[in-house]
DNA sequence: AAGCTAACTGAACGGGCGTTCAGATCAATA
DNA sequence: TATTGATCTGAACGCCCGTTCAGTTAGCTT
């Protein structure tokens, strides 16, 4: 049996990739067969090579799917204001995109140590890109000397650590919403660069 | 051959310890073949079985150590004063432990998936003592009126969240040493919960 | 000097791995 | 309706996995 009813590329392609991630994010890339992908697409394991050239080129997939997607949503959001209203946007910017997808925000961070080098200095490479949009909005706060930073580059970096935490705890059905996480977030990422209320 | 000059069970089973924290810091449990570890150590993979159950036992004895060290080690550490310098001290105790370690750190935050439910369960206990203790000083700062929180919980994850980013980017032979990175973060935990200098 | 035993080797076990590919199947095209 | 080509199966490839264990060796004890 061959080409079940209703199976196409369409489907299974975008299945393959959600499978994946999901595998990757609770169990690890290593951990994860391509066996046991195909057995959730509810495929064979050979059928997942129409769709990857290998398991490298599936997370690098992901990866790269994830970075352009944050670097994309970003671009989208509006920057209008001041220093303080920009790191305001972008911190519940970066909350909320990241509570929607946690399992992309786990992959891009845990799985950085499974890419092969060229694969791992392109995402770094992007990560870059996105991590310099906040150390932008530091800067620049700290030149008009609304924010007290001790260093730049570092309160970039401290702080992305801090907001990425959110995915570990968070749950949807929790006594917390996403405004509220936002807020409490936000009030922290304030005080942390000495921004006045 | 066995039993080479030189090669005791003193020197080994440190030595297993070690070479397993380093491989699976660096490339994750499940990546980590038992024969990568035994020929970094020098030995057969069968004569890893002398100083550990199975690899699982390897991975919980790793993890357990650590928590067990760091609570060990912050009891040590006096924890006098008011709640803004025990938080200080906290910070730089955390700060401080894990740049020495930070192996250690690597793997206790990143490889809890790969532990068992029930090896999971200790991890976690232990690790909710710790971080209680973080809570603790910030409940009594709060209480006290020395900080400003939105929400002791989810403040206490932040903080340990930011701090444990340090060893994302710490190199030894940086710009920055350990006194500098104690004192950029203690000032951005010092601002996020709102205490006054 | 002899015996003991902790420490280790080397081979083997069953099983799963990523990947390939010839052949089967079915939806769409002509 | 006949043909094509995308899609998938099922089996196979060589390789590595965690773990076990009988046998060998070396340092300690007596």
């Amino acid at each position: 049996m061959a080409r079940t009813a209703g199976s196409h590329a369409e489907t299974t392609g975008p299945k393959v990739r959600a499978v994946a991630l999901r595998l990757f994010a609770r169990y690890g890339y290593a951990a994860v067969s391509m066996r046991q992908i195909a057995a959730e697409v509810g495929v064979q394991a050979g059928a997942l090579y129409n769709y990857t050239p290998d398991k490298q080129g599936l997370l690098m997939s992901l990866m790269q799917g994830h970075m352009h997607d944050i670097l994309e949503a970003r671009q989208a959001t509006s920057s209008e204001g001041d220093a303080v209203q920009q790191l305001e946007a972008f911190v519940k910017f970066h909350i909320g995109f990241h509570l929607a997808r946690p399992e992309a925000l786990f992959v891009s961070y845990m799985e950085l140590r499974n890419l092969e080098p060229q694969n791992f200095a392109r995402i770094e490479a992007l990560r870059r890109d996105y991590e310099n949009e906040l150390e932008g909005i530091l800067a620049r706060g700290a030149a008009e000397g609304v924010f007290t930073l001790d260093d730049p580059k570092i309160s970039t970096l401290a702080i992305i650590s801090m907001l990425n935490g959110v995915v570990n705890w968070f749950r949807p059905d929790g006594r917390l919403g996403l405004g509220d996480v936002e807020q409490i977030y936000w009030g922290m990422v304030r005080r942390a660069v000495g921004a006045a209320e």
